[in-house]
DNA sequence: GTCTATATTTTGATAGAC
DNA sequence: GTCTATCAAAATATAGAC
């Protein structure tokens, strides 16, 4: 792996640690085992050594949740095949978290990836949903897109929840809780 | 307002817009309108501020929720009235942010105040659930526990979806597409 | 490309006058 | 209780040698 490579790990575990305000250039020097020199000859600073980490984090997070929903299953299966996978739930969502953060919120470069990922994940888990519709998996009265944010948002909360306690438990029951939800047909009202 | 209040509200604040690495003490000071020497001597440092700061934004928080999920109505009605709330989304939410800062986690005083709400939340709405399950309001199959949980993080997973799109709606998404799946009784499999 | 030296600003705090 | 020095360390670079 290249010095320019290893900075940008590197920067993608702190930022995913410690957040982009928290993550200082030194730290990423240091755990990339690069000197100043090689992180400003390849970077014009730590916004851009960031926005190139970020990017990299998206595409990763892109392709770990394709393989679990353009996987084989019905729409109901695939979406908790997604859910269920297996997470880390104290750590969090390396993208997530960013959105927390006020200085990747406001420069456009930082932001881009995790607008871009939200809405690909939102639009693809919608898809999934009306396809389940069709095959008469769902309600028909569902909104795709309202279910699929709810799918989106329990996930994301769901980390909050378990960083909070201390404990994944919470993470778990979220998604339990959700899958359950959508379970419909097993239901009994 | 005394001088120790208005270094609380101003810690308060910002910990809500920049999160405990994100905020100096001088940016404290300056909020306040108070000089190193107040700060230093009302408080012992950083984290014994923003203890105090937590601790109230704590409180405050759960007599927001408290008045939505003890008011009037049906279990249902009090849930959906709790995610209906006027919320400021994109501000998202003060004690849900802090679950992601690696030094409040780390800091037990700083935490606390966290890992308690969170609890208490979830707790009182799977009371709430439970006691929709006994009035026949929702399926006797669901996981109280479960289901509270994802309620909580629908909210908190709102808050990160719609920081990260720059807009409210996909909070609103999430809170409809939940409220959808609650609603069993109108659902048509 | 990588290194070391240097520079500026901010952080988080202490000391001591009033 | 509040204010104004003062301070050591860290953050975020730039300069220039190799």
């Amino acid at each position: 792996m290249s010095t320019q490579d290893r900075l940008i790990s590197s920067t993608q575990e702190l930022l995913w640690e410690r957040g982009y305000v928290g993550t200082s250039p030194k730290a990423i020097q240091q755990r990339a085992g690069a000197g100043q020199g090689s992180m400003y000859h390849h970077f014009t600073g730590k916004p851009d050594l960031a926005a190139a980490a970020l990017g990299r984090s998206a595409e990763e997070l892109r392709a770990a949740a394709a393989a679990q929903l353009d996987g084989p299953g019905t729409a109901y299966q695939r979406i908790a095949g997604y859910l269920l996978r297996e997470r880390d739930a104290l750590r969090g969502c390396r993208i997530g978290r960013m959105a927390q953060d006020p200085d990747v919120i406001a420069d456009p470069q930082l932001r881009a990836p995790v607008e871009e990922t939200f809405a690909w994940l939102r639009g693809r888990l919608a898809d999934l949903v009306a396809e389940g519709q069709t095959a008469g998996e769902f309600p028909a009265a569902l909104d795709p897109a309202d279910t699929a944010a709810a799918i989106a948002a329990v996930v994301q909360g769901g980390y909050v929840l378990a960083r909070a306690a201390g404990d994944e438990e919470p993470f778990h029951q979220a998604v339990r809780g959700a899958l359950a939800l959508l379970a419909a047909d097993r239901r009994e009202p």
